[in-house]
DNA sequence: CTGCATCCACTTAGATACTG
DNA sequence: CAGTATCTAAGTGGATGCAG
C-alpha cells in the first residue's frame, strides 16, 4: 500500500484520499465543477439554473469553499446590477479526469 | 453537455454524476473501498484498524450500504468468534480507476 | 468478533428576510 | 444580480450497552 500518511489541520491522520473528498466531497461541489468544466465560465445564476434543487445560501457556501482551496476563480465586475462569473483554475482543470470518470460510472452502472 | 438527465428514486431529478457519490460519497466510503481494492479481503476489524477515527456504529453502516448497492460483498462463516471478511464486488472493482485518480489527486495537491 | 439499538449532542441545510 | 444573516427543523454521528 503506498497511501502516504498525512495529517489536516486538526493533526488528524489522513491519507490522500480523504483530502480529495475533502475538497470535492459532499453533494454539490462534483456537480458544480463539472457544470464549470464542461461549461467554461459561468455567471452565478446561470450556474444555479445547472444544480436543481440547490439553494441559494448553498450554493454561495460551496462556491466560497472552493475558491478558498483554489479550484475556482471568482471574478466580479462592479457594476448595477452585479455580475460574477465563476470559472475552473489550473488546479481546477486537473480535477477533471476524477470527474469525468465519476459522470461515465454513474452512466454505466445506474 | 452530454450528461443525461435522471431521477432517484423520490423523483427528483439528477445527473449522473450524482449517482456516483450517492454511491461512494461521505467521508468514508472511499477510503473503505480503497483499502479492499488494495489489500483485496479483509475481515472486518483489520479494515477498522485501517480507517483511525471510524466508530464500530459508522463502519457497520457504511459496509451494509456498500453492500446493498453491489458495491462489496460480505463473506459470513458460521463459527464462534464471528468471522466476516469483505472484498470488493466486480462492480466495485470497476470503481477503482476512480479512487486511484482521487487518491493520486491527494498526493499531488496536497 | 461482529453487529444492532438507543439516546443525545452536534452539525447541517432549508426558509425567509434583508443589503448593496 | 449576487450575497449575507438568522432562525429552526432535520439529519448525522458518537457513546454506550446488549446479543449471538
Amino acid at each position: 500500500m503506498d497511501n502516504q500518511i498525512q495529517v489536516d489541520e486538526n493533526g488528524k491522520l489522513m491519507c490522500s484520499i480523504e483530502y480529495t473528498i475533502a475538497v470535492i466531497g459532499g453533494k454539490w461541489k462534483p456537480v458544480i465543477l463539472w457544470h464549470l468544466g464542461t461549461d467554461g465560465t459561468l455567471r452565478y445564476n446561470k450556474l444555479k439554473k445547472f444544480l436543481p434543487g440547490i439553494t441559494h445560501k448553498m450554493l454561495s457556501q460551496q462556491l466560497k469553499e472552493l475558491e478558498k482551496d483554489g479550484i475556482i476563480h471568482r471574478k466580479q465586475y462592479n457594476q448595477i446590477p452585479p455580475k460574477v462569473e465563476y470559472s475552473l483554475t489550473e488546479k481546477g482543470y486537473t480535477l477533471m479526469p476524477i470527474l469525468k470518470a465519476m459522470h461515465r460510472w454513474g452512466a454505466e452502472h445506474w
